[in-house]
DNA sequence: GTCACCTTAGAAG
DNA sequence: CTTCTAAGGTGAC
């Protein structure tokens, strides 16, 4: 048995982003999809529990402060418990990554005592499941250039250009 | 077991 | 400068 999740969209200038609930929050948040923009998702809030519709207001409104390259001033409580250990240190320590300033993989791993850990931090970075919120767009490679990003390079230097980096 | 991945410091050519 | 190597964690096959 999986814990029970909601899909809720979330319509942004960018395309319609899909946000995950689990019993604890936020546990997931897809880009927006060409092919199957819809699939599971609500599309009227009806019958979602109030303590949830209140989370996706909080995770509406950091989303857009983010694209908008802005720093959100109120997150919806995040669901990590999806991953491993080491994950979750790793996305502890980007979201410690303020707007505008950017870390090298070997940083965070450095900041999570696995100095050598390097390309185990991309991998989990990969396997983020909250991004934009959880900014894995904020890691750069070593050099300064951009290094890798699932989610498409587009967006990862989108929202850096939008939050003043300049690459 | 093997491989691919959002890496990187260091050594060699 | 370019190329090669070794080292971590994890999930897919």
């Amino acid at each position: 048995m999986k814990a029970p999740s909601v899909k809720l969209p979330i319509f942004t200038s960018d395309g319609q982003f899909v946000a995950h609930y689990s019993e604890k929050g936020l546990a997931k948040l897809n880009f927006p999809r060409v092919g199957t923009p819809r699939c599971g998702v609500r599309t009227s809030q009806r019958d979602v529990p109030s303590k949830v519709r209140r989370w996706h207001r909080a995770t509406v409104a950091a989303l857009k402060q983010v694209l908008a390259g802005r720093s959100p001033k109120k997150f919806p409580p995040l669901d990590l418990s999806g991953g491993t250990t080491f994950q979750r240190q790793v996305w502890n320590a980007l979201r410690k990554i303020a707007r505008g300033q950017t870390k090298s993989y070997g940083e965070i791993a450095r900041a999570i005592g696995r100095p050598r850990a390097v390309r185990a931090v991309g991998g989990a970075c990969g396997a983020n499941p909250i991004p934009v919120l959880v900014p894995c767009h904020r890691v750069l490679a070593a050099n300064g250039k951009l290094g890798g990003f699932s989610g498409g390079l587009d967006w990862k230097r989108k929202l850096l250009t939008r939050e003043g980096v300049s690459l």
